[in-house]
DNA sequence: AATGCTCTGGACCGATTGGTCTAATCATTT
DNA sequence: AAATGATTAGACCAATCGGTCCAGAGCATT
């Protein structure tokens, strides 16, 4: 995986990003993040000076980049949306097996638990709209006949499937993800 | 929707998972539960000695139960298992509309966070087993092709449905849900 | 060497957290 | 009416929360 980056604030990021996920923004306290980034108090408020909502969303676009390069490297390969969409399953699922198994998307865990948070909100949509995007221009480029769709469609078995998994605790939920979706449909049009 | 329950102990579950859902377990005090329903820090311990824990499990079983009845509701009257899953998105899709737009799944905001407990984790699991296979059984009598994929096929779309509508504040996302499925696959078999 | 800036270190703060405990009150049975 | 167990009421607690503040360390440029 990744190095412990030597930037401090690199560093914040990171840890928060993770501990975020796993135990939610409320979750998690300044302390504990403080504790395991090795960085004082002080640091932090410079870095991000207002608080933990500044590392939330800092997190957050973080982790999102992560998946952004998953997908580009699921799909930057695949002659076809359906291989791009399998690929991109496996690695999801492999990332599941490699992970403590009861983890939210990084996402969500960050960024949907306060509702009065207008902020949260829009950044949340903003880092899942670009996934989405992201998606339907390899849809695009591979030809699908419904890119919107298609790429609406693999974010909600995604999603769906990642809770699903987390639930039964399998992986194999992510890698039959494809089973469930009429892939047909989206096929090439010639 | 459901009058003010005169029993104390109801009147709490009911808030707890009413909160518990907006903002999650970790995001909601014990002060502001009691205080919505109006109900002292002493009537908590007496009818939930483990305190917010034993809350937190009784909320999530009574929001559990709301959905098997939403699904029963569905699928009760349907003739084949398409219309079935036809009419539980349009009632999610209510509901949603109904709802604050940014609320999560009430069982993973409640049992979700905390990673340690493996209560928490179990009893989730066991209230989602029982929506899906409320929903094989449907899929069994309505002559489902195979009962277990279909039912597991719903539920994935439901949760990525929901964080879709969620994060786009649409509910037309869950109306347009069956698209994104292959139902012809699961129609019966004659 | 002196200056000025970024960054670190951590003491400290009031507010809130989940939880405990005991006295009072309620409802019921005898 | 007396007694009993169930329930309510809320004061109180240590621990932790996110946040403020400032002294000093580090490192350039002058």
């Amino acid at each position: 995986m990744t190095q412990r980056p030597q930037n401090t604030r690199d560093r914040l990021t990171q840890t928060a990003a993770r501990l975020f996920q796993r135990s939610g923004y409320n979750g998690v306290g300044l302390t504990e993040i403080l504790t395991e980034a090795r960085a004082p108090k002080g640091s932090l408020y410079h870095h991000f000076p207002k608080g933990k909502q500044d590392l939330a969303l800092a997190a957050a676009s973080w982790a999102s980049d992560g998946m952004r390069d998953m997908i580009a490297a699921a799909f930057n390969d695949a002659q076809d949306f359906r291989s791009g969409v399998s690929t991109l399953c496996h690695k999801i699922a492999k990332l599941f097996d490699t992970s403590p198994q009861w983890e939210t998307c990084p996402i969500a865990a960050t960024l949907f638990e306060s509702p009065d948070n207008r902020t949260f909100r829009d950044h949340a949509d903003r880092l899942y709209k670009s996934w989405i995007e992201d998606v339907r221009g390899h849809a695009k480029r591979l030809g699908v006949a419904h890119p919107d769709m298609a790429a609406d469609t693999l974010f909600i078995v995604m999603q769906g499937g990642w809770q699903l998994a987390r639930a039964r605790r399998d992986s194999n939920v992510l890698r039959r993800l494809p089973e469930h979706v009429p892939w047909d449909r989206f096929q090439p049009r010639d």
